[in-house]
DNA sequence: TAAGTAAATTAGATTTAACTAACAAACTTA
DNA sequence: TAAGTTTGTTAGTTAAATCTAATTTACTTA
């Protein structure tokens, strides 16, 4: 009763179009997946089969509620590991990003969750955050561990 | 001149057969893997092509130089990012088995350094690794914070 | 509104990685 | 060593996701 990761990035793209401008359109799924559109076409037409888009020829596409919400829960696992990759683990930008964007098909929720949870975690005490960003980096580049851990923490 | 997820996978079994007994079996190579003899014949003429293995028909295969490296590349790599999740967020075995089996594959040198690297990191300060297992479950579960992190480091 | 352009779909080909079924090679043992 | 079993290969099929090329529908504008 699962869909592909592949379907899954095109209900990803097709919510964060619908959030945009309340529909979504063949060509600009092509393009932000850059896929050709005809490829869109049997993606679609599979969604539809499992009532996760509305879809009727030469219409804009919308989702049904069960299709938001598999598109919301993909966009939520997306955006927490991305962060973490990138806020915590110092992961440039992009590379962030496309890792997110396969992580996001097979990680659950609960791991999710504790991605969302490590990050807060750490970041908890104040000390901590403040060191994190240079901290961090110093440890993973040089193996040297700049932290004084002998204050108060005043969270 | 990079090969796929499926030929790195039958990579890394011949590399883990290899280890124990020298050569491996395509029949060992199938029943650690859950696929047909058939398709493990298919992935051998593969990897052979891309001289990762030495493959003569019928007999047992080995490894090459380049097929060793690549191989040890993937182990390094499943082995951290495994040890990641179970040991510092704390997911299952047999979850966090699946999911570096799947990380593996486009998670780079890089950035499994710095998943080893953030492990190092957070476990350095004696006390922050005491607390670990209890501390993060509880504020994962719970969202509770039951650090005091008032002690000097002593490491 | 007829003609031209843009958007979307259909049909058919390709690639990858699996599968089943049939066959061939290698080994075991009576 | 002949017969049976295990192991490995070949050939042909399937399914998913892409592509190209051709066609159809919808939109635009002169």
């Amino acid at each position: 009763m699962d869909i592909s990761a592949s379907l899954e990035n095109y209900l990803e793209v097709i919510a964060k179009l619908s959030d945009e401008d309340g529909y979504a359109l063949s060509n600009d799924i092509a393009d932000k997946m850059e896929v050709k559109r005809s490829s869109v076409t049997v993606a679609l037409r599979n969604l539809a089969e499992y009532d996760l888009i509305v879809y009727k020829k030469y219409k804009p596409i919308t989702l049904t509620e069960k299709g938001r919400e598999i598109a919301n829960q993909i966009i939520y696992k997306h955006q927490n590991i991305k962060a973490f990759l990138k806020d915590l683990l110092g992961v440039k930008e992009q590379k962030a990003e496309e890792i997110a964007c396969k992580m996001e098909h097979f990680i659950g929720k609960d791991v999710a969750d504790r991605f969302v949870a490590l990050s807060k975690y750490i970041k908890s005490c104040p000390k901590n955050e403040q060191m994190w960003r240079e901290g961090f980096e110093t440890f993973y580049r040089e193996g040297k561990d700049i932290r004084t851990c002998n204050s108060k923490c005043e969270k």
